[in-house]
DNA sequence: GTGATTGTCAAGTGTAAACTTCAGTATTTT
DNA sequence: AAAATACTGAAGTTTACACTTGACAATCAC
């Protein structure tokens, strides 16, 4: 493993869902599966300061949902796949488990003098 | 659409990222991922009271995550599909909009001079 | 250069919410 | 009936965090 090849650290699940858990946040990641934005782009639409979305920007980058660069003095920010990923490996170990449960519960149900 | 099978309001997307934005509730969600378990059950394990658990179990139950029925004077608490089904949709809908962002530009990339 | 645009940093405020305590209500056990 | 179990409700505390202000840094436009 090249250290050169791991720029973030594997996905805290845990910060994932803090950052998710916030509707600002939410927004700003809806207004960038449009198409990439500068933080004063995001900015706009929202009721609050530049500040605030820097500050939003940074929690969502540190739960790898949102990767940005700064070019001239531009920040551009678009989305992180890791962070998705990360989340919808969660969902889905909580889905195989019960559904795992509702097969036993239909292999029951299906041989009820086995 | 029978009136008695509507027994909670629709999914609010915004409630269950609240929900699962909190370490405690979802290790709740993940000792129901084994099997249902009483309120005092779910208590055991956490390092906090049964009238914490039980405000958690509230805001679970809120999103669509959890669902549980008092019989006697245990209650018991099951994971509930429909605020899982909410969130897997949120996660899908992100997704799908950025592969076909993929989509366009490998539609590009293959087509240089279209 | 001057001035406007774009963003960052440090420090503070205010509120939501996670958690506690304590008192109370049903149920089950003996 | 008395005691234990399994919760529930009201009210207070304390911490986390969303947001602001104000000062500053860097880049672009003129």
């Amino acid at each position: 493993m090249s250290p050169s090849k791991m720029p973030q650290s594997p996905i805290d699940i845990n910060r994932v869902f803090h950052a998710l858990g916030d509707p600002t946040r939410r927004a700003i990641i809806e207004r960038l599966r449009d198409h990439p934005q500068s933080v004063s782009g995001l900015a706009a639409p929202l009721r609050i300061t530049l500040t605030a979305v820097t500050q939003h920007l940074k929690v969502l980058e540190d739960a790898g949902l949102v990767h940005s660069e700064k070019t001239g003095r531009v920040r551009t920010c678009r989305l992180d796949p890791a962070g998705f990923n990360a989340l919808d490996q969660w969902v889905r170990d909580c889905r195989s488990t019960w559904e795992r449960r509702l097969d036993r519960l239909g292999a029951i149900l299906g041989e009820p003098d086995a």
